[in-house]
DNA sequence: GTTAGCACTCAACTTGATAGAGTGCTAATA
DNA sequence: TATTAGCACTCTATCAAGTTGAGTGCTAAC
C-alpha cells in the first residue's frame, strides 16, 4: 500500500510527535532521521501522506501530525512492539509483591502499576461475581435484628452484607436455611442461581412457608450484592501532563466520565475480539472519548473471560509500549488470579 | 473593634466576592447595600479595612478582595449561620435511605451528598477499626491451603481476609482457637488487643504450643487487616467549576494530594477542637492547600471521636452554609452509625 | 526522481492605542 | 467633624497592526 519510504517518513513522524508532541516539520525529519533525501522529497511525500489521510495539517503552514488513519496504520503495520525488559518484569512483580492477600488488592495494585508506567489513565475491570461459582454461604450473627451474611465463590471473592432477620426467625433456622442452600448450590455459577432453584429448596427442605419466603428474600438481596463488576482507577491526574488536556474544559469532561463507573464499564465490555485491542480516537463509541485512544486486554481464568485491562490517554501515546504492557499485566495477573482459585 | 459601618460594608464585600468571585468595588456596594452612604465614603472606609489587613486589592485601581484576615473575621464575628431547610433536611434524608445497608456505603453516600450540596470536595474519615470493639471472629473454609477470617466489630464493621492455613493444622483446632479468642476478646478495643492478650489465651486455653504460635500469627495478621481508617472522597471534578482552578498547575496540586490518602489522613487528625472549625488559607498546615478553606467536623458515637467529616474548597466559599450542613451532617451520622452498634 | 530556491501562509508574539472600572485626593458641604 | 461630589490618575483588558519564524508548495534546474 505504502512504500518503504513513505512508510518509514510516517513512521518517524508519529515517533517524533509522541514524544514531542508539537507538529512534525520536514527539516526536522531530514535531520533527525538518515533518510538519504533533503526536506523538500520528504515534503512531496508528507503532502502524498496527507492526501492519502495519514497525515494533518493545522493549517497551511504547520508541520504535520498524524491522522486516526495513519495511527491505524502505525498500529496495525509499522509498530514494532518492544517486549518488557527483565528489568521492568522485576519491578513490577516486586510491587506487586508486598501486598496482594486480598483480591480487590490485586487489582488496585494492577491499575497503580500500570498508570505508573504509562503515565496514562488506567483502567482495571474485576470479575463480575455473578460469573463466578458460588461456594457457601454463611449467616454470621450480629445483634438481635440482624445478621451477617458472607457469601465466598470459588475465585475467592468474599462479600459480606448485614440484613434484617424476618420477624419470628431464629438463627438455627437461619442456619438450617443455609445448609439446604449450600448443599442445592454450591458450584453454581451465581448468575443461574435464580428463584427457580430457590423454588426447589423450599420444595425439598423446608416445609414452614413464611419462613422460606423470608428467607428468599434475605438471599436474594445478598446474591446482589455485588453483582455489577468493581472498577478499579489509576492515575488520573496523568493526564494534567499531557499537553492535550491542558484545556480545563476537556479536563472536566474526562474526570467526569470517571466518576461515571457505569459508563466506563459498558466502554470496556464493548469489545468481543481476544487480546490487546487498539481503539483510536473515533473508534471509540463513547463520544467523550473521541479524541483519546484506548488500548484494552481481556484477561481470564482458564480460558473464561472475566474483566479488562485498560489504558486510556491522548491518540497520541506509546502504542508499542503500552500494548506490550498490557499483554503481560493481561498473562501475569491471570497467574495471579489463579492462585485465588481453588 | 471594627464599627458597625466596617463591618456592615466588610460583610457586603465577602458577600459578593464569594458569589462573584471578582473584586468588589466601592459603587458596587453602594448600589446593592443600602448602607446610607455614597461611594466615596464607602471607598474610605474600603481604605482603612485595606490598612487593618482585613480587605486586598491586586492592583492600584481594582476593587478589594477579602484578605485571609478578613474571613477570619467573617467566620468568628459576621456569620450568619443559616440553618439547613426542611426541605434539604428531607432531601438528604431521601438521598441516604436508598441504600445505607452496608456502613461503607453511608460514608460513600456522606462524601457524595456533601459535595453535591456544596459544590465542594467532600472528605469523609471513617473510624478507625482500630478504636472500635472487637466482637467476634470466625474462620470460614476455603481450601486446604486457606482460609478466610472473618472479624467483626461492635460499630458493624465487617472485614475479611485469607490467610494461610499453618501447616499441619486442622480446620477443628483453628474453630478452637476461635472460640477460645473470642471468649477472651469479645469487647475489647482492637487497639488494647496486644500479643499479652494472646500469651494469656495461650497459657489459659491452648496447650499445643506449635499450633498456638501460628495462630496467633494468623490473628495478628487479620488484626492488622485494616488498622488504618478508611477515606471517603466526593465532587473532585466540582474543583474545575471554581474560577480559582482555572489554572492547571493548581489543579494537579489539589489533585495529587486527594490521590494521597495518608496525607490527608493525617491533615484531617490534625485537630484537637470538638465541633465545627475552620481553617482559612495558611491556617492549614500543608502548604498544598494553603490558598484553600478547610471546613471540619468531627463526629462520634456516644461521644467517643471517631472520624471526621470535611470541605474542601478555595477561601472563597459559602462559610455559613458549609457550617450548618457540617453541623447537621456530624449529628445525622452520628444517628445513622448507631444504628450499626448493638 | 530529486533538490535548491523562493514566494507564500499562518500562528505566535510584540507593540501601541483605547476604554473602562476603580481608586485617592481635594475642596466644598451639612 | 463627617460626608460627599468631582476629577485626575492608575491599572487591566482588549483590540488592531506590525513583525518574526517555522514550514509549506511550486517551479525550474540537476
Amino acid at each position: 500500500m505504502l512504500d518503504d519510504r513513505k512508510r518509514k517518513i510516517l513512521q518517524a513522524i508519529i515517533n517524533d510527535y509522541v514524544s514531542t508532541a508539537e507538529p512534525i516539520g520536514s527539516r526536522t525529519i531530514a535531520r533527525k532521521y538518515d533518510l538519504g533525501v533533503s526536506p523538500a522529497t520528504i515534503r512531496n511525500e508528507m503532502a502524498d501522506l496527507e492526501l492519502l489521510g495519514y497525515l494533518e495539517q493545522l493549517h497551511t503552514s504547520s508541520g504535520r501530525i498524524p491522522s486516526a488513519k495513519g495511527y491505524r496504520f502505525y498500529v496495525d503495520s509499522l509498530l514494532s512492539r518492544p517486549s518488557i525488559t527483565e528489568n521492568e518484569m522485576n519491578l513490577i512483580s516486586n510491587w506487586y509483591s508486598a501486598k496482594a492477600r486480598r483480591i480487590e488488592e490485586v487489582f488496585q495494585e494492577t491499575a497503580r502499576i500500570i498508570s505508573r508506567m504509562t503515565h496514562n489513565i488506567s483502567l482495571v475491570l474485576a470479575p463480575q461475581i455473578s460469573q463466578s461459582n458460588f461456594r457457601y454461604m454463611q449467616f454470621l450473627p450480629l445483634d438481635e435484628q440482624r445478621v451477617i451474611v458472607v457469601i465466598v465463590t470459588d475465585s475467592g471473592f468474599v462479600e459480606n452484607k448485614i440484613i434484617d432477620i424476618p420477624p419470628g426467625t431464629t438463627f438455627e433456622e437461619l442456619q438450617r436455611v443455609a445448609l439446604a442452600i449450600n448443599n442445592k448450590l454450591a458450584g453454581l455459577s451465581i448468575d443461574s442461581i435464580k428463584s427457580s432453584v430457590f423454588r426447589e429448596i423450599k420444595r425439598d427442605v423446608i416445609p414452614d412457608t413464611a419462613l422460606f419466603e423470608a428467607a428468599l428474600d434475605v438471599i436474594n438481596n445478598a446474591l446482589t450484592i455485588d453483582k455489577k463488576e468493581k472498577l478499579y482507577l489509576g492515575g488520573t491526574t496523568q493526564l494534567l501532563n499531557q499537553p492535550e488536556f491542558r484545556d480545563v474544559e476537556k479536563m472536566k469532561n474526562i474526570l467526569l466520565m470517571l466518576e461515571e463507573e457505569q459508563l466506563l464499564c459498558d466502554i470496556l465490555h464493548d469489545q468481543d475480539a481476544e487480546g490487546v485491542v487498539v481503539k483510536i480516537g473515533h473508534e471509540n463509541k463513547y463520544s467523550g472519548i473521541k479524541d483519546c485512544s484506548m488500548v484494552q486486554a481481556t484477561y481470564r481464568i482458564d480460558g473464561q473471560v472475566i474483566g479488562t485491562i485498560a489504558v486510556l490517554g491522548p491518540t497520541r501515546m506509546e502504542y508499542g509500549k503500552i500494548m506490550a504492557l498490557l499483554e503481560f499485566m493481561h498473562s501475569h495477573l491471570g497467574e495471579l488470579l489463579k492462585k485465588f482459585k481453588m
